[in-house]
DNA sequence: ATTAGTCGTAAAATATAATAGACACTTTTT
DNA sequence: AAAAAGTGTCTATTATATTTTACGACTAAT
């Protein structure tokens, strides 16, 4: 258990929205109780802890496990991504660094005339994405295709594919797959 | 949580075979605090709770998930388990009412000339065995061996293989498989 | 601006946990 | 058998948790 008891009844109360004395309240203990607990200036009597976390209808184990860290990173602005290249296209992952990520989420850039090269890609992964702005030539197996804005793909596990912009202007593609290659 | 934590604490205290002095020692607490929080007289602190656990190397979320019912049966006289007959064998499977097992663990007995039949088994697990009496004829794919006692094997997943007694004496083989299909 | 209400914290009072010491009983050692 | 050691429980005392009351800061309503 990483958090003390104080910080960690603090952030369940602060995600719940609640005050110290509508917890206490709720719980049948003074808020005095609550405030000295979160400020870890006393030890609370098992029974006493049980009582205030059964005004959140937790239990004393789901609180000692629960995860504290859902801080992670929800908004990205569009130039706080670092780009970088690859497969011929310029490619931002969006939450990058969010832990045990179950997808890979990309903006894909393609300049005119960039493809992703000669080899076929293939991933342990399914992948799907649709055109933003552009045209981009889709090659699935032996299949040819070419997406314009509001066209999309799904690519089942393994299955070879590459891309190509065949448009005059830039091609922009939003993927998603899972599991994550990256 | 089923039980209290006096009861917890009590039935700990007494896997571990140690007394309240012993317990309040290793943990820094007085022996009388041991008894009151056995006997439910007072909710300890949580404080203090971890002290008394601390002295089993324990955490409070391990104390309050741990399950106390772990009276499966360990020791089995020899005549106490039911053989069975199958592929050619008496078998006798250790531990075969204990929930959840992760092993198949068989004493086998094979008559002078027994076999597990024409055709070759297989299962979706490994297994490995040695013999502790006469002499097993096993044919593992395209492999044939006569193993004598203290001679073991190990065979892989799905392999197909059959077993023979080609000794002039009853053989005896204990064998161990995982995930168990029995 | 003033009043009312809400918020979390602090200090004193009260309640309860933890301690220290004693007791009765059981087990082990001499 | 007697003495020593070990065991868990009990009681009075001490330490700490919890409550009660009050405070200052802040916000919203009048």
């Amino acid at each position: 258990m990483e958090d003390d008891i104080g910080t960690r009844l603090k952030a369940l109360r602060n995600m719940y929205g609640l005050s110290q004395r509508e917890v206490a309240k709720r719980a049948g203990v003074t808020n005095s109780t609550i405030s000295l607990i979160e400020q870890n200036r006393v030890s609370p009597s098992i029974d006493s802890m049980k009582k205030v976390l059964d005004s959140f209808s937790m239990s004393l184990i789901d609180f000692l496990t629960m995860d504290m860290e859902s801080n992670e990173k929800i908004f990205f602005e569009k130039d706080e991504i670092i780009e970088f290249f690859e497969n011929g296209a310029h490619l931002k992952l969006i939450g990058a660094n969010r832990k045990d990520r179950k997808l890979r989420f990309l903006h894909e850039r393609y300049e005119v005339g960039a493809h992703s090269g000669d080899e076929m890609l293939t991933h342990d992964s399914e992948e799907a994405g649709i055109v933003i702005q552009g045209e981009l030539e889709l090659t699935v197996g032996q299949q040819v295709k070419i997406l314009k804005v509001g066209d999309s793909y799904y690519i089942n596990n393994n299955t070879p594919h590459r891309f190509k912009n065949v448009g005059n202007v830039e091609c922009i593609v939003v993927s998603a797959a899972t599991p994550p290659s990256f």
